[in-house]
DNA sequence: AAGCGGTTAAGAT
DNA sequence: TTAACCGCTT
């Protein structure tokens, strides 16, 4: 994954950081990082689609760190993967056919009645759905954290966000452990950040102005740094065989030109280049240069950075390997969590009673999109008329699941029956119900055929710095006015005692 | 000297 | 899954 070895060159640059460091400032997360260490601990439940609370507690290790960072006074901003790009389709087909291999192992394994051998597998076979996004940006949502759904590459949006001041949205740092993102010209990325805000920080301005440090960058800018990572060998497209990261810096080095550094190549290695490696070069330099992100401001696609006069000339379809051109709406629709980016259909709705065309984005859909297409709209089965009023609704009489796990949770559930709650206007304010991070009120059938069916009406800060004994203040949030009652004192210890032993 | 395949140890949840 | 190390090859 990322630029091949760019980490390890790099180690020079790197700097021990506590995330502290960023207080009072916006930091960028690439979620899927977060979403896919969250998986782990529940990757057999999330393969097999089991039901109960533990399929969520990639959730849970979420929003630890989230409130964590909150906790040191920073704001974060989750940047959430779109759909994928035409050249990386392979190294996704890659991905994909490792998966599935090795779920089939893991059910291999479980037929057998070996459970430990078996999680091992479903740990390599867990993907990251976007319905496992989408179900984090409900919560996100509903305790007012900022996120952003790229359309295409979180990298890239990362990197747009963090070239913008603060008062524009911007970051100043991201929080990630791929090295994309100093290719995409990052500026500052914290790679390996734990629990308690501990990782390693490189800046690359620091990068670039460091003198007598090995290897040397002084004359490097951002383009001759990305065609160094293009060189080495990146998801979009792999390297000439016998260049590595260090011949791709040496190159670099001593032409100085992207195009002199490939005419070179050629000479030296046109044997064991591929007939169309200058096109992928230039193709797969351009993705970093120039890809598609969401500008939330004019809330249309834009270039990370603008086009140059080549690329000016190209038409749309040719522009294509950026990923297609998406309208305004579409556009938005994804960045704020209403389209799933790969199926471009709305979550909340049953795939038949959606109106939106099945637009072709991406050569290559997610793997498992079968998730996010049928069961995109567990548990919730809603109206899809428009302007109707929602009544929500939750179905007693599924029992909780592993209650005996979360008996302190169980304690943060309102009792209250008969609660009925009207909210028209947040389609989207849905979560599973057994959301370990809500209190849930409760809700009656009014109308139509709805069945299960959570809504969010009160959420919970989350004390989890083991350093500190101080909450964090607890941030309520209000769904359509209605005001959040507080019993934070009261359940504050059990959240704590939960958490703890989490 | 660097790339690269293979192996092994450490780390996370 | 990564990081580090070894030994062989270019």
């Amino acid at each position: 994954m990322g630029i091949k070895d760019l980490l390890r060159f790099m180690k020079p640059y790197v700097e021990p950081i506590h995330i502290k460091k960023y207080a009072h400032k916006r930091v960028g997360i690439d979620a899927y990082s977060w979403l896919h260490k969250g998986a782990y601990s529940c990757s057999m439940e999330l393969c097999l689609n089991t039901e109960g609370d533990k399929k969520y507690q990639y959730i849970n290790y979420c929003m630890h760190r989230i409130n964590m960072l909150r906790h040191h006074n920073i704001t974060p901003v989750l940047v959430f993967d779109g759909g994928n790009i035409p050249c990386k389709a392979l190294t996704e087909q890659q991905r994909h056919s490792k998966r599935k291999d090795n779920r089939e192992l893991a059910m291999a394994k479980l037929k057998e009645g070996d459970t430990n051998a078996a999680i091992e597998m479903f740990q390599r076979a867990v993907s990251i759905t976007p319905l496992m996004a989408h179900q984090l940006i409900q919560i996100l949502r509903s305790e007012n954290i900022e996120f952003v759904v790229a359309p295409y590459e979180a990298d890239a949006q990362l990197a747009y966000l963090s070239s913008l001041d603060a008062d524009k949205g911007g970051i100043a740092a991201v929080i990630s452990e791929d090295s994309d993102l100093l290719a995409y010209g990052c500026s500052s990325v914290i790679f390996k950040m734990d629990r308690y805000g501990n990782g390693e920080e490189i800046v690359i301005d620091k990068v670039f102005d460091s003198v007598g440090r090995l290897p040397s960058f002084l004359h490097f800018d951002k383009e001759l740094f990305t065609g160094m990572c293009v060189l080495a060998g990146c998801d979009f497209l792999p390297s000439v065989p016998g260049i590595g990261i260090a011949k791709a810096h040496a190159l670099v080095s001593k032409y100085r030109n992207l195009d002199r550094v490939l005419s070179v190549l050629k000479y030296d290695k046109g044997d064991q280049m591929p007939k169309d490696y200058f096109t992928s070069f230039r193709e797969a330099l351009a993705v970093f240069q120039h890809a598609r992100i969401y500008d939330a401001d004019s809330k249309r696609l834009k270039h990370l950075t603008p086009l140059g006069e080549t690329l000016l000339n190209y038409s749309d379809e040719e522009l294509d390997f950026l990923g297609p051109e998406l309208s305004s709406s579409q556009a938005s629709a994804i960045a704020e969590g209403q389209l799933d980016p790969c199926t471009m259909m709305g979550f909340n709705e049953f795939p038949s009673c959606n109106g939106q065309p099945k637009k072709s984005i991406a050569v290559n859909n997610r793997s498992m999109k079968q998730e996010a297409t049928t069961e995109g709209c567990f548990p919730i089965v809603s109206s899809s008329k428009p302007g109707t009023k929602k009544i929500t609704v939750v179905d007693r009489t599924k029992p909780e699941p592993s209650l005996e796990r979360l008996s302190n949770l169980k304690q943060l559930i309102s009792p209250s029956n008969n609660d009925i709650h009207v909210n028209p206007a947040k389609r989207s304010s849905v979560v599973p119900n057994n959301n370990p991070f809500k209190r849930k009120k409760e809700s009656t059938v009014l109308n139509e055929c709805a069945t299960e069916h959570s809504e969010v009406t009160e959420v919970e800060d989350l004390e989890m710095t083991p350093n500190s004994q101080k909450s964090v203040e607890s941030k309520k949030k209000v769904t359509s006015g209605k005001k959040a009652e507080s019993k934070s004192e009261s359940n504050k210890n059990t959240i704590l005692n939960f958490f703890s032993r989490v």
